[in-house]
DNA sequence: TATGAATGAGAGTTCATTCAT
DNA sequence: TATGAATGAACTCTCATTCAT
C-alpha cells in the first residue's frame, strides 16, 4: 500500500458533486457546464483545468459508481453461505438501486452509454464485474445443492439484476408502490431458484 | 365501428417515422427538429403545422406505444387459463421489449418522463393499464389456485414487468446474452409463482 | 444564357459586405461572427442560414475575387498585340493589387490558404488561371519576337505577378513610396523582357 | 567587443524555438500560449517570467529576423563591385526568403505588422535598413555606369525585394515551380537594370 | 525561477420556435 | 399546407493572462 501518486484535487470533487446534483435534477443533457460551475462556485474556465470536458465528468462519475459496486462484489465473491449471501445481496442491492440518486444517476449513465463509447466502456466494465460475481455465487450455490443448477448462472444473474434494477427504475415514477413489499422480491427470486 | 372523425394527415405519420428513426439513432435530446424535417423531406416550418413542437412528437409516439400495448392488455384481460396466458405473455412481451427499436424508444420515453410531466402523463397511464391487466391475470390465477396468492398481485406484476423490461434494456448493451435463454425467464418466473 | 437557377439572396451579399469590412479592418481571425452580424444588422443565428460557417464566408469572398480576375484573364487571353496588352496589364493589375482593400483581402486569403485546404483550393485555382493567361500572352509575344523567349513563360509570369503583388503588399506598410513611380515597374519589366 | 551585459536566459531561447515551431505549423493567431509552453516543456506561468506576453515573443522573433538581415546589409553596404554584389544578393536572398521557415515566418510577421504597431515597428525598421542598403548599392552602380540610373534607386530596390520576397511567398503554395529556374530571376532583374 | 489553478470574456455553432410569404 | 429566413438565447470550449504558492 503506497501513497497515491496522483492525489485528487479537492476542487475536482467539488465539481463532481455539483455535476451530480445537476444531473439528478435536470439530467445530463439538460445540464450545462455553466450550471455546474455556478453550483460549484468556480469560474467557467477553471472547470477545464480539472476535466477535459463535460463528458469526462460523467465518465468520472461512472467510475465512482463502479467503486461503490466493489463492496457488493467483494462480499459476493467471498462467501461460504451462498443462500444467505444472495439474500443479503437482494435486500441491500435492491435498497441501493432504489435510492433515487442512484437510480437516477444510473439511468443517466445507462442511456448515455447507449451511444457514447467512452461511457459505455466504464459502464460495461462495471456491469460485467457485478454479473460475474453474482454468477459465481449462484454457481457455488448450485454445486452445493442450495440452488437449482440447470440454468446458466450468468443468465440467472442477469435476470436478478434486471429485476432489482428495473424495480429501482420503476420506483422513480411510482414511488408509492416500491416500498410496499421490500422483501417480496427476495422471496420471489429465492422461490424461483429452489432446486 | 365508425370512421375516425379525425383522420391523421399522412404527412404527420411521415414526421413521426422520421422522428422515431432519429430518436433511435441519436436519442431524443440529441435529435434536432432539423434532423427530423430533413429526414421527413419537409420544410422546417411545416413541422409546426402538424405538431405543436418537438415535445408533442414524443408525446404522440408514447401514445402510439400505448396502443401497441392494448393487444397485450386485451388478451391478459380476457382469459380463462391464467397460467397459459401468463406463459404466453412472458414469451411475447419479452420478445416485444427486446426488439431494439422498442427497447430504445422505451428508455427514451422513460427518461424523458422522469422530468417532463406531459410525457410522464402518457407513460404513466400506459404502464398503469398494463400493470392492472397483468395483476388481474395473477389475481385470477391466485383465486383458482394456480398461482401463489399470498403476495400482492400488483407487486408481482411489477416485478415481472421489471424483469422483462430490464432484460430488454440490457439486451441493448449485451445483445449476445439476451437470446441465450429466451424461455429461461419464463420458467424462472413461473417457478417463483408456484403456490 | 439561361436564368440563374440559384439567385443569391440579397442578405447573403450584405453578410459578405459586412464580413469584408471587418476582415479589412481587423483581419480574418480577429473578426468574430458577432462582429459580422452586428455590422450586417442581422441576428447571429441567421448568418448560419446563409453560410455554413465563418470559413465559408471567406471561401465565398475568395470566389468573388476570382471572378474579378476574369476581366484581366479575358483580356490577356484575347490579344493580337502582346506588348501593348502586357503594358496594360502591368499598369492596371498593379493598380488593382495596390488598392488597399484588394491588397489586404488578398493577404488575408493567402495566409489563410497556407493552412486551410478549403481556402487553398479556391485561391490556388484563381492563381493558376491568371498565371496561365499571362504566360500565354508572353508565349505569344515570344513567338512573334516581341519578347525574349529563352525563359519559361510560366516562370516569367510568376515573376511579374510576384513583383506586382509584392508591390501591392508593400504599399500597405509603406504607402508613401508606392505611388512615387507607378510606371517604373512597367518599364523595368518590359526592359527585362527585351529580346 | 565586450561581453553582453544582458545574457539571454537559455529558457528564453527554448521558448522562442517552441514558438517558432508552432507559428510555422499553425500560424501566430492559431497558436495558443499553451501550445508554446507545452512544446517548450515549461509551465504556463513560467512563460510570463521570460516574456511580457504572447505578442512580445513575436516581437522578439522579428528582432532576430532583423539580425539575420544584417549579414546581407553589411555586404551590400561595403562593396566595390556593385554588379557582382547585386548578383550575389539576388541569388542568396532569393534562397533565404524561399526557405519555407523564413517565408512562413515572414508573412506571419508582415500580416501581424499590418495591425499591430509593436510588430510594425520592428518590421518596418528591418525593412528600411535593407531597402537603404540595396538602394545604396544601386546608386553606387548607377554612378559608375554599371546600372541604369534614371530611376529612383529606392523604388528599384523595392521592386527587387518585392520580386524576391513575392517569389518566396509563392513557393509556399506552388513549391514545384519555384526551383525550376533559380537564376531566372537574377538574369531578369539584371537585364532590366541595363543602362 | 517555477508551478498550475483560477479567471471571465469571447470563440464558433446549434437550438426550438416564429412568421411573413 | 408549405416554405425557409429570422430570432437570440444557449451550447461547449479556448483564450491570454494573473497570482498565490
Amino acid at each position: 500500500m503506497s501513497a497515491d501518486p496522483h492525489p485528487i484535487h479537492p476542487r475536482k470533487l467539488e465539481i463532481v458533486h455539483a455535476a451530480v446534483t445537476n444531473f439528478l435534477e435536470k439530467g445530463y443533457h439538460q445540464t450545462g457546464v455553466r450550471d455546474i460551475v455556478g453550483q460549484a462556485g468556480i469560474s467557467l474556465g477553471n472547470l477545464y483545468n480539472h476535466f477535459k470536458g463535460k463528458e469526462a465528468i460523467l465518465v468520472f462519475i461512472a467510475e465512482i459508481e463502479g467503486q461503490e459496486l466493489s463492496d457488493f462484489i467483494d462480499r459476493l465473491s467471498s462467501t461460504d453461505d451462498p443462500r444467505a449471501t444472495l439474500q443479503w445481496f437482494i435486500t441491500d442491492y435492491a435498497a441501493y438501486v432504489a435510492l433515487p440518486e442512484n437510480a437516477l444517476l444510473g439511468v443517466e449513465i445507462l442511456t448515455e452509454a447507449l451511444r457514447n463509447p467512452a461511457i459505455a466502456d466504464v459502464f460495461g466494465r462495471n456491469r460485467d464485474r457485478l454479473i460475474a460475481a453474482l454468477a459465481g455465487c449462484l454457481t457455488q450455490g448450485g454445486k452445493s445443492g442450495v440452488f437449482a443448477s440447470q440454468i446458466d448462472p450468468r443468465v440467472v444473474a442477469c435476470m436478478i439484476l434486471d429485476t432489482l434494477e428495473g424495480q429501482g427504475l420503476r420506483s422513480l415514477s411510482l414511488p408509492a408502490h416500491s416500498n410496499l413489499a421490500p422483501d417480496a422480491i427476495g422471496s420471489f427470486i429465492l422461490n424461483g431458484l429452489k432446486p
